[in-house]
DNA sequence: AGCACGCCGACT
DNA sequence: GTCGGCGTGCTC
């Protein structure tokens, strides 16, 4: 006698588990994860839909307790199984409920609520926007930002048109009129190395092998017209193909390359979608309207029917870690999904993240190099400045001798600059210079950070916000200050430098209203100033033919925060960066400044030097452990009381021990923001060679918890983007 | 979500 | 004394 494990087509929290069921034998055969079924449910029987999770041998419910499922529903769509058995992956590998892996996966219908959770809802809708609820805006979604962030999405179109006017002045109408309705039969020329990745991939799947490709390929050497030809070649075979992007908007010009060949058979899906949107991607999928979806990673889920390929440009972006449980990673579900449907799957990135270039190295992914650059475009010349000797030799500015000749230099010349500071919400904070205080949250365990043309202090974790003081809340002193550059900061620089220089800046704060991103692209596109300063939103797929200059004001600020990934991060920035300089004929200089100029990931970035920085980072990782060379899982405890956190987690860290002797265990500790919206955090980490191991780990704790209620929130993640 | 069990007010 | 209110809690 074999059982299942059911999910409950119900939208309700206290149905958010499996129901075991028995499996009546005549169904044995056509019964798998993903199945739908038919089932009674509760004292009525009521015949309620379901999903089966898993199959059982050992039901952990008292066999006379069970039902029998009454009948298997044959889907009409074949996607749905396959997404159902994705969700129970998602679920397995990353510990999550069943029912939040079904919600990321499956096409949102509706969501039920009962009526005092509408009312809540709605309350605190209009609390934050004085806006109507919407019945999509889901908790999940996470209020404030979600509500701005499909404010920027509607405007998408207008948008667009701004950010491809920028270098040529495309109006809308021509736009539209460049891509044609039909499949285009304009022909792609492919130099000798792409050529060769075609035939290669073309050989292997046509002989019905699917794999793993990595395509390693400089910035500007045509990996989109390799995925072009690929996806054509698979999209002739009555196939569809997934392109996941990391964020839309940043690669109009791809979306344009690919509407050219797949006309309107492919669309393009936002980042951001609203849930009525996302819908209509589905239907549109579902009705066979669509080959090509590109999209950021919830594309994963676009319910094709027979997916041939799913391509990941630019994989190493950490925007295909989702940040909310489940944490997944769109690597590895599209690794999966290629699987359930017997695709292949295509990385691509001229910075590759050390993991996949790990595998792409042992023989697990095939690796593909596009070396040559297209006509026209060189290497920048980059000088790597020390700030430590600047120090020394009296230079206090934030700007070292080098930078500051070079952009008087291009000033003068009329070219531009892009000045680029490598972390987002470096806006200082502030410190008395009398007592040392510095001004931090009262609910979260971080420093408040200065946003001088509001005139306020900002919490970048919760919100929380102070006029700015004008005396030290501790001492009285009214000597108190800003710490350390903001991208604010350089600007008030530039300008005091550079009298009547045009400036614009980009960074989290400047880009929150709606299309404002594309418009100060454009308008710098358009030569509209000589400076544009930003995060490392600037540095990303943008060509501006006239920068000959650009200047990274701190290349280490990420490094030495106890990231693992830091040295590979700068050196990916770095990279990127490096790569805005000199785009045209017009040959570009990088000035790099930095404390730690024998930093590797900053020597092999100002050489453009990947293999040597990969084997360099290896050593790193063998060394101390990380992944690729270990997998590593977090576990984070939160809770509003300090001690149930703590507690929770010390016991969590001991299911951990006790699961295997192989995995080292590291903590608990306090996070290193250890309060956040008046929740405390405790995180401890488990290393082990073997991910099954983790996994096994984390099935372990999660009965734990569902034996040992406290309230606690626990999240894991596995193989962490950033520090806890 | 649905449905049952359950413990208090006005009805044949 | 019984019918029914919907408040709490369970559903394999």
């Amino acid at each position: 006698m074999k059982y299942a494990n059911i999910i409950i087509n119900i939208s309700h929290e206290a149905v958010d588990r499996p129901f075991t069921y028995i499996i009546p034998e005549a169904m044995e055969q056509n019964i798998c994860p993903g199945t739908k079924v038919m089932v009674p449910f509760g004292a009525g029987n009521k015949e309620t839909m379901g999903y089966v999770m898993d199959i059982l041998d050992y039901p952990r419910v008292p066999i006379a307790r069970l039902k029998e499922i009454s009948s298997v529903v044959l889907t009409q769509d074949a996607s749905e199984g396959k997404l159902i058995e994705l969700a129970a992956f998602i679920k397995e590998q990353y510990g999550s409920t069943m029912i939040s892996a079904l919600k990321t996966v499956l096409p949102i219908k509706k969501t039920y609520r009962t009526k005092k959770e509408a009312i809540a809802g709605r309350e605190s809708v209009n609390d934050k926007s004085g806006s109507v609820a919407e019945e999509g805006a889901d908790k999940n979604s996470g209020g404030v930002a979600a509500k701005l962030d499909s404010a920027v999405t509607n405007n998408i179109e207008e948008s667009m048109a701004g950010s491809c006017a920028m270098g040529q002045s495309v109006s809308k109408e021509k736009v539209s009129a460049d891509i044609p309705n039909s499949v285009g039969t304009s022909r792609i020329i492919l130099n000798e190395q792409q050529q060769s990745i075609i035939e290669d991939f073309t050989k292997d799947y046509d002989s019905g092998v699917r794999k793993t490709y990595l395509i390693h390929g400089v910035t500007g050497s045509g990996k989109t017209e390799v995925y072009i030809e690929m996806i054509k070649r698979v999209v002739a075979m009555g196939r569809q193909a997934i392109v996941l992007i990391p964020e839309i908007g940043l690669t109009y010009q791809t979306e344009l390359r690919f509407k050219r060949y797949f006309g309107d058979r492919v669309s393009v899906m936002n980042s951001t979608l609203a849930p009525g949107e996302r819908y209509n991607h589905c239907e549109r999928a579902k009705r066979g309207e669509i080959d090509v979806i590109i999209g950021p990673r919830s594309a994963l889920f676009t319910p094709f029917l027979n997916i041939g390929l799913i391509v990941i440009d630019e994989e190493h972006e950490n925007t295909y870690k989702n940040e909310n449980m489940p944490r997944y990673h769109a690597k590895e579900v599209a690794e999966k999904l290629a699987q359930i449907h017997g695709a292949s799957l295509v990385l691509g990135s001229a910075t590759p993240s050390v993991e996949s270039y790990f595998n792409a190295k042992a023989g697990v992914y095939k690796l593909y190099n596009l070396s040559k650059r297209a006509i026209g475009e060189q290497l920048a010349h980059t000088h790597i400045v020390d700030l430590r000797k600047e120090l020394k030799d009296g230079n206090r500015s934030i700007f070292s001798r080098k930078l500051f000749e070079l952009m008087e230099d291009r000033l003068q010349k009329g070219e531009q600059i892009m000045l680029f500071l490598n972390r987002r919400g470096y806006a200082g904070f502030v410190s008395c210079r009398a007592c040392g205080e510095v001004i931090k949250c009262p609910h979260c365990d971080v420093s408040l950070a200065e946003h001088k043309s509001m005139g306020k202090m900002v919490c970048h974790y919760c919100g929380y916000e102070i006029p700015i003081p004008k005396n030290c809340p501790s001492c009285g002193s009214k000597y108190i200050s800003s710490f350390k550059a903001g991208t604010e900061q350089i600007e008030a620089e530039v300008q005091k430098l550079f009298p009547g220089v045009k400036t614009l800046r980009m960074d989290a704060d400047t880009t929150k209203r709606k299309g404002s991103f594309e418009k100060i692209l454009s308008a710098f596109g358009k030569n509209e100033a000589n400076v544009l300063i930003g995060t490392q939103m600037i540095v990303k797929g943008h060509d501006f033919p006239n920068v000959t200059l650009v200047g990274i004001i701190a290349a280490d600020l990420s490094l030495g925060s106890g990231d693992f990934r830091a040295s590979e991060r700068t050196f990916q920035l770095l990279t990127q960066a490096a790569g805005r300089a000199g785009r045209a004929n017009k040959s570009g200089e990088v000035v790099i400044q930095t404390y730690q100029p024998e930093q590797y990931g900053i020597v092999y970035a100002a050489k453009q030097d990947y293999e040597a920085f990969y084997e360099e980072e290896m050593v790193f990782r063998d060394i101390s452990g990380y992944p690729p060379s270990r997998e590593i899982m977090a576990v984070l405890v939160t809770d509003k009381n300090s001690d149930t956190a703590f507690l929770l987690s010390e016991r969590l860290a001991m299911v951990a021990m006790k699961t295997s002797e192989s995995a080292n265990v590291i903590g608990p500790a306090k996070a290193g923001i250890g309060k956040i919206n008046d929740t405390y955090r405790y995180v401890f980490y488990c290393k082990s060679s073997k991910k099954k191991v983790l996994i096994e780990i984390k099935d372990n704790m999660e009965s734990y918890l569902e034996n040992n209620k406290t309230g606690a929130n626990v999240i894991f993640d596995f193989n962490p983007m950033s520090p806890y």
